[in-house]
DNA sequence: CCGGGCCGTCTTATGAGATT
DNA sequence: AATCTCATAAGACGGCCCGG
C-alpha cells in the first residue's frame, strides 16, 4: 500500500514549490495540487489513500518547515553558520552551506567577474582545480582570497539589498525571477499560467517524474505523453532541447506601458 | 560605451580525484 | 588496485554589475 509513499517526492516538490506559503498551506491544498500533478491519481484513488497521503504530507511538511525555520532563524549568533538540519545521510548535498555563503559567493562572483579570467568552468577534461569538496564554492572562495589580497582597498561589500517597496504584489521580479506567461499547452501541463523560467523547469520535471516520462534507457530523454507532445511536438525530447524549446512557450508579460 | 560573466533551475552521465 | 564519491558539463533565459 501506501502508494502514498511514492508521492513523497511530488509532495515535497509541491511544498517547496513556487509561491507556497507554509504558514497557510493546507493538506487539502496539497492534495489538490497532487491531483493535478499526478494524472495517474484520480479523485477516487486519492480518496482511498487519503489518510496515508495526509500522513506523508504531514511528515514532509514538518521537514520542510524545519528547514524554513532554520532559514529564517538565522540570527542568534551570527546570521550564518550552520543550518544543517540533521543531515545524517552521507549523501552530503553538494551545496554544503547555502544561504549566506551562497549569497556571499554571488557577490564575490560578480566582482571577480572581470578579475582574473580564471572562472571555474574552464572547459572539460580536467576542470577540477580544487581537490576537495565544493570546487565551485571553493573556487569562488579561493578567488575571494586572491581578491582580498589583490585589492584590499575596495571591499566588495557593495551589496545593494534594498527591496524597492514599489510593488507588493509584484515582488521585484528581477532576473530569473521574472515571470512569464506560459503557452496554453504548457500551462495545461503544469496547471499554472505564469511562472519564472526556473520554476517552469522545476515543475516540468515534477510532472515528468510524476508520470515517469523519462526514457529508462536514457534518462536524459523525455518521452512525451499527449500533453507534452502538444508542447514539444515530438514523441521524445532531450532534456536540454526541452530547455530550448521552452523558450517558445514563454512570453513576456505585457508591459503595462 | 559596450559587453561579458554569472545568478538559479533541472537532470544524469561521466570522468577524474580521493580514499580505502 | 579497486572502489567510491563528487564536481562538472550542457541548455536557455533577464538583469545586474563593473571593468576594460
Amino acid at each position: 500500500m501506501s502508494d502514498a509513499e511514492s508521492f513523497e517526492p511530488l509532495i515535497r516538490n509541491i511544498l517547496t514549490g513556487p509561491g507556497v506559503d507554509l504558514s497557510t498551506v493546507s493538506a487539502k491544498r496539497v492534495r489538490k495540487q497532487l491531483l493535478a500533478l499526478a494524472p495517474s491519481l484520480t479523485e477516487e484513488s486519492l480518496k482511498a489513500i487519503k489518510d496515508d497521503v495526509d500522513a506523508v504530507i504531514t511528515r514532509v511538511y514538518s521537514e520542510v518547515k524545519e528547514q524554513a525555520d532554520e532559514s529564517e532563524h538565522v540570527d542568534e549568533d551570527q546570521e550564518e553558520e550552520e543550518e544543517e538540519a540533521e543531515q545524517p545521510p552521507k549523501k552530503k548535498a553538494k551545496k554544503d552551506r547555502p544561504s549566506s555563503d551562497e549569497v556571499y559567493a554571488q557577490k564575490l562572483a560578480q566582482e571577480l567577474n572581470g578579475h582574473s579570467t580564471r572562472k571555474s568552468k574552464s572547459s572539460s577534461s580536467t576542470p577540477r582545480k580544487g581537490t576537495s569538496k565544493s570546487a565551485k564554492s571553493a573556487a569562488t572562495i579561493d578567488s575571494d582570497d586572491e581578491a582580498e589580497g589583490s585589492k584590499p582597498t575596495k571591499k566588495r561589500k557593495r551589496v545593494k539589498k534594498e527591496k524597492e517597496p514599489g510593488d507588493p504584489s509584484a515582488p521585484a521580479k528581477g532576473g530569473f525571477a521574472k515571470e512569464y506567461n506560459l503557452s496554453e499547452p504548457l500551462a495545461d501541463v503544469l496547471s499554472v499560467s505564469k511562472l519564472s523560467r526556473p520554476q517552469v523547469v522545476k515543475q516540468l520535471w515534477v510532472y515528468i517524474k510524476g508520470n515517469t516520462l523519462q526514457n529508462p534507457e536514457n534518462k536524459r530523454e523525455i518521452l512525451c505523453d499527449d500533453k507534452l507532445r502538444l508542447v514539444f511536438n515530438v514523441d521524445k525530447i532531450d532534456m536540454f532541447k526541452m530547455n530550448k524549446v521552452l523558450g517558445d512557450h514563454l512570453t513576456a508579460p505585457e508591459e503595462a506601458s
